[in-house]
DNA sequence: CCTCTGTAGATTGTCGACAATCGTCCATAT
DNA sequence: ATATGGACGATTGTCGACAATCTACAGAGG
């Protein structure tokens, strides 16, 4: 048995998204993007060649990459037939989102019990980019998601729980993309900004069943709107 | 916005086991069962030449599975460092663990309200088949804890949520090998066994309440006797 | 007119090789 | 004796190429 201290998952939070950046990792991430704002739509094949060529490299990442979305549930391996973006009916949906709303009101109870001032700095810093995004009549929407992305990151890391984090975050990612086609199409947003000002009072205030009915509600609403928003646009 | 339905996952909640399997799939299922044996211990390096040499493959596929152990967090990469067997921390194990018993419970209750003859009577013969190891004076562990793996996985596809069914079931593996250890050092096996005849009979029932809560202690159960095991034998 | 079969094209899965980077060992200076 | 610096070996990350397999289309047969 080696020392195997050394290897221990403890290097701190922050470090669910890797350090070092390797051309698979940026492969990924913009893929990751692209599936999550929409523009590869689900069902649409993700052909290895075209994306090595669109992104200026190899096939090697971008298999990496692939094989990346597939686990975290952006995308289908069809064996011999390649990947597709995947498709996520009604039924799941409300399956990712059952487990969010447990987990994430989880993560924030237990993140008022442990939240730091520089926590509690860089939440408000969030919420304040985010309100310029939806200030004036057009709403900056790519930006707005992004920052709201790591707003809730954050929030699962002050909860000093890396699994509990890991787990957060990739059932937040398989949604978002149909999350963000609702908000662009509804006054969701400010909504939401309004909550996550609610959120952060119980956050400061240390007051984890507040925090945890807000962000279980926070995320309810959002299913809420998407599910009947996906009812009205079935095709 | 192409036709999409075709490439929804709705082709049943069996290929959570991916159906055809390529080489990169036994590398990375070998792994696994090594890792999760304890083969492999926590902190020891997982080199690609040797992995690859061994199984008698190139890297490429080796380089997949590595990919996926780390998702799976069975292993962890450090950068231009290399893949070494994942150590999880007490820590991080009761945090597995708190989510494993509400996922679990979740699962076994919609499971109750699904169950089909043909269901009950797969998981009638698993545990069979588990008595059968259990049996003489030597257990078979290994047979026993890979029909374990098989009979929880049912359980969860009856619930008839994907999702829920992949997340449960990861949460199981990267945690087994901790368990299985402890599971061979104590006479733990049989209490599962008799806890496992319980939850069967509260799923031919259909009686969500009772399975819900039998699973949950089930789940505590084994947590409770790992982290004492850890503690016992902390070096 | 429909169905089945065989060929052609395209795409994946796998391989071996190369360059970049990291850890290690030794020489040297303080 | 300890610390600093550079070269060597080992390992990863990336690339281009090849074989296996699948889809699509065309042609023959019923």
């Amino acid at each position: 048995m080696a020392a195997a201290s050394t290897a221990t998952a403890r290097e701190g939070l922050r470090e669910v998204e890797r350090p070092i950046k390797s051309v698979a990792d940026l492969a990924h991430e913009q893929l990751r993007r692209e599936i999550v704002a929409g523009e590869l739509v689900p069902g649409e094949p993700l052909r290895q060649a075209h994306i090595a060529e669109r992104l200026g490299l190899s096939r090697a990442p971008v298999r990496e990459a692939l094989q990346r979305l597939e686990i975290e549930g952006l995308a289908v391996l069809r064996p011999r037939r390649g990947y597709v973006v995947a498709n996520l009916d009604v039924v799941e949906i409300e399956d990712i989102f059952e487990m969010r709303i447990w987990l994430e009101g989880r993560a924030s109870a237990l993140a008022a019990g442990r939240r730091t001032i520089a926590d509690l700095r860089a939440l408000e810093d969030l919420i304040a980019r985010m309100d310029e995004c939806a200030r004036g009549d057009t709403v900056d929407i790519v930006t707005w998601a992004a920052l709201n992305r790591e707003f809730h990151m954050k929030l699962f890391q002050v909860s000093g729980r890396r699994q509990l984090c890991r787990m957060a975050l990739s059932l937040r990612d398989s949604v978002e993309r149909y999350v963000r086609v609702d908000y662009a199409m509804s006054e969701m947003l400010r909504h939401a900004q309004h909550e996550h000002k609610g959120i952060f009072a119980a956050l400061k205030a240390g007051d984890a069943e507040r925090i945890e009915t807000l962000s279980r509600a926070h995320c309810e609403h959002t299913r809420d709107r998407l599910i009947a928003s996906l009812a009205a646009h079935q095709d």
